[in-house]
DNA sequence: GGCGCGCCTTGACCGCCATCAAAGAAGAAC
DNA sequence: GTTCTTCTTTGATGGCGGTCAAGGCGCGCC
């Protein structure tokens, strides 16, 4: 059984296709069309995978890592659009239009990703019409969470928004037993995927410090009753 | 040449899909299988379309009037995501999967809106996959117009995106003719699609008159120089 | 005409949160 | 170890803009 280099590396790429969210159920004859549509392409932390504007080679599939998507105004300030991690794909939106991509996209960590060519992805799209409701779907799934994003920079305040995501790191809301929270990255990261700055996001883990919601110790956060974060929640969302 | 009256229904239909962007360049035949699944709605002003949660009946193309799509908090505000007009489509990102719609609609003036049905618009996009590129393209965009609002509303002041709105609405703003604008909906609904109140709009709007750039007389505002509140803009995007 | 009802404007107030500043704490580099 | 940088926390300050309240304006309607 002589199998080549680019075999193993094709068979580690259909692998790597299968467990992410594009892939999953795909026929292998479509992921080993993928696979040779895709490039490699490794970052470390802090490196640029793309700048806005920048024409679109295609879209992106995150093997390892985290890569967040965000836009730059003039002054500096940073808007995080969201931070994606391993399964998930992004800029699938530069396919179907000639602009550049939309955002900058910055590795959070060391990352791995595949750039998933565009010509030859339309070529595929236009043979599997499934293939193209399954983009389709993955779009809606970016506009939801863009709406999401939206209302809640918008509707809710920082102490929601912590909360919010701090139950959501909890495997249930409803089981009082302490969750310790490890950080995979600095505060100050964190405090930007929520939206606002360190100072702020320090202020209130402090807040729910005091009030005896959650335990701080470096960066391991812990909720010592995820119902009772919960119920705050679910004050501050009611009104 | 005796004609139904079926067949004068799916003629105008068709010939109102040509002239929205989803279906300017498509071969009549796509035309006319779409205008047999679509169902013309009439609203007044201020009647829901849907609302969140609702479960997909399919996507929506403006005829006539305005829709605006939003979200609504515990508290009862409300966050503008889009104002869609004449020619644009809607609620695409309910056709690939099963979650409702994502936010609430309602008619901002008396409209009129197809339903383009679900079902059987899936249908044809497994028959045309150039159909699904150009749905793809038009989710593109969508994505860009909500990316655009996450930038607007949390990196810029009221000031700015006033100014941006009155700039938009000049037709060449290098010229310095005046531009007299007439407000189709109150300055409260405006307001809000701008993601602010009827009284800082209020304000802003004696700010600029305070400083000579516009002129205000009910609900037509005139823009006395172009380029002055251009260059306004450039100064504030310009740090 | 007069009345009533929204809309619009302006003033007063204040809360959220970003910014600036300063001082620990924790690593990283050497 | 020392030094230096980065992260984190806490205090002080201030601004943007939302809310409340009170007229004024416009406009339809009787």
């Amino acid at each position: 059984m002589a199998t080549s280099l680019a075999e193993f590396k094709r068979i580690g790429l259909v692998n790597s296709l299968r467990n992410c969210q594009l892939g999953t159920g795909l026929p292998t004859t479509d992921l080993e069309t993928i696979a040779d549509l895709a490039i490699p392409k490794s970052l470390e932390k802090g490196e640029y995978l793309f700048r806005e504007g920048d024409p679109s080679r295609g879209f992106y599939i995150v093997q390892r890592g985290a890569i967040n998507v965000h836009r730059v105004n003039a002054l500096g300030k940073e808007q995080v659009i969201h931070v994606f991690r391993t399964g998930e794909s992004f800029a699938e939106a530069t396919l179907a239009t000639d602009k550049g991509y939309p955002g900058d996209a910055r590795a959070v960590e060391p990352s791995q990703v595949l750039l998933v060519q565009r010509d030859g992805f339309i070529g595929l799209l236009k043979r599997r019409p499934d293939l193209a409701l399954r983009m389709l779907a993955s779009m809606s799934a970016h506009l939801r969470v863009l709406v999401g994003q939206l209302e809640d920079l918008t509707l809710k305040d920082v102490e929601t928004r912590l909360a919010n995501w701090l139950v959501k790191q909890c495997p249930d809301s409803q089981n009082p037993k302490p969750v310790p929270i490890q950080l995979t990255v600095t505060k100050r990261v964190l405090a930007a995927e929520l939206g606002t700055v360190s100072e702020t996001f320090s202020r209130t883990l402090a807040k729910f410090r005091e009030q005896g919601l959650i335990g701080v110790k470096g960066r391991t956060i812990t909720v010592l009753s995820p119902p009772k974060l919960w119920a705050l929640l679910q004050r501050h969302l009611g009104g």
